[in-house]
DNA sequence: ACGGACAAAGAAAATAATTTGCACGAAGGT
DNA sequence: ACCTTCGTGCAAATTATTTTCTTTGTCCGT
């Protein structure tokens, strides 16, 4: 757990005191994680014993505990308030997109519904075949890597990015099966058509989409990936980053669960790539 | 810059006492950020006036201040000391995951070759058309993806995970073309194939892959990316995160370099999927 | 309206942590 | 052999933090 979690939760029980110091915490962090209790104090308003309380409050042995938390917690966490990189230098570049990646993993993590996801999880263990949908670029390559990550663990599963194929393979899916769909916007319609028709064949469906949007609500689990994007038309797409490591995280449950038949497959998989290459077995499973 | 790194630079100017200091911060992280001056400098048998020196000496204005810069890089950066995760209960995995890939994030970020990356951008801005090669899987990904994130910013662009297709692409391409492929291993035999036979009729060839590798030396450029791969064969791949946000990086600085072009490319599509959908213009560009 | 109970917050005192100034001793150069 | 420089610890001074005690204000019941 960590301090601003805790900080959103107790929000409402604080005191005013209490307010203007989180207040401080959450516009200027810079300030807050360099300066003393003495100092913090004086820019609230408050006497520093009126801080070390808050920090009591919110689960920290102490003042310098509290530092140390926020500091921590803070580096990813915040940085999506700071505005757009400084220039179009590489390095600036490069550390902008970093931030954002680690903090759209940040966020991810904060919001998973973990639920669903071991439901998701158990769903793709035992269907008979998988049939993974995404259209538009992103979401295609989050349909395909599911069909990457998979197929290595013995799954039977294809991929499609094509509405007219997702349609029909929607119409031939069976109530063993599972279908599973992504969509960054979930305001795709064609991909809401597979569903729907899938669904009334009693296929089970999953998204990975935004949370009420019209694909979550056509699907039968929903697994919701909630995150703000950034406004550089250029680079909308630290959410791609934080779509890869939910399927991570899906995969990496879906190996526990079937894992004789995975590691008999994965070896199967390695031989061949050993083989066909250059016989030297360090490499990865697929490049 | 982050602590580590200066650390690392410094190391072999410390003193015996200093030394002790920083082995306990290399070996007992924990202990480190949570101690007080006193206790660390029991700890390493120093006295607190010679930690107080380490701290001005690795560039901090006090033993506080150390302590927040650590904090915050240490967040990320150790935590590939970690072992694997606790359980297979879906939030340790969860966690592991998202730890793994933001660690993964710091990593890149630190071994960035920034002038390898921009000389990329540049040939990329500049090419007449760009073939993307990947293959495996996991490269196939980040070829498409290339596409994915290159056309929308108004160039020519197609990518190919088929060893025969890349082949008599590579055969095909003209000097003023680039030939772009990526390979996590760099072990790709049938990609040296292609990168040779571009070389010889002068097409300019990049690599993503692994530095020193075969793939690497058969390129013209390329941009390192050296990371450690875990080694739990369920998901070796957190470095498929890392090469997501190195193509956002590439991108980003080929958007800057043709941006006029590019705005008015992303507006076109911008219409068009607004026009194909439902006339709500939120949408992402590409889901 | 008054008084008691309680919570919030500050003042002052006590404690603890950190830094500074100084002196000593060892290593290396002249 | 002597001087210089550097690293180090000790003790004092400074500063920061926490504890304790007190005040203030608010809510409730009489």
């Amino acid at each position: 757990m960590d301090i601003f979690a805790t900080l959103q939760e107790e929000k409402g029980r604080l005191s005013q005191s209490e307010n203007r110091i989180a207040d401080i915490l959450l516009n200027d962090f810079e300030f807050a994680v360099n300066a003393s209790i003495i100092e913090l104090a004086g820019k609230a308003d408050v006497s520093p014993p009126t801080v070390t309380r808050f920090c009591r409050r919110l689960g920290c042995e102490s003042f310098s505990d509290f530092k140390v938390q926020l500091a921590r917690t803070a580096y990813i966490g915040m940085r999506y308030l700071k505005p757009e990189p400084k220039s179009q230098e590489p390095a600036d570049v490069a550390q902008d997109i970093i931030t954002k990646a680690q903090n759209a993993l940040f966020l991810l993590h904060r919001s998973l519904d973990l639920s669903a996801i071991e439901e998701t999880a158990e769903r793709l263990a035992k269907a008979e075949m998988i049939y993974a949908f995404g259209s538009g670029g992103n979401s295609s390559m989050i349909a395909s890597e599911l069909q990457n990550r998979l197929f290595r663990l013995g799954l039977r599963i294809t991929s499609s990015s094509d509405h007219s194929m997702q349609l029909m393979m929607a119409a031939a899916a069976k109530p063993k099966d599972v279908l599973i769909g992504s969509s960054f916007s979930g305001r795709n319609a064609e991909l809401v058509r597979a569903f729907t028709l899938a669904r009334e064949a009693r296929v089970p469906t999953i998204a990975l989409t935004q949370s009420g949007s019209p694909v979550a609500l056509a699907a039968d689990i929903t697994v919701p990936v909630d995150l703000p994007e950034g406004n550089n038309i250029y680079r909308p797409t630290s959410t791609r980053i934080a779509y890869v490591a939910l399927l991570d995280i899906i995969a990496s449950l879906v190996a526990y669960r079937v894992r004789p038949q995975a590691t008999a497959t994965l070896r199967r998989i390695k031989q061949q790539l050993v083989v066909h290459r250059d016989g030297d077995d360090r490499q990865l499973l697929g490049d």
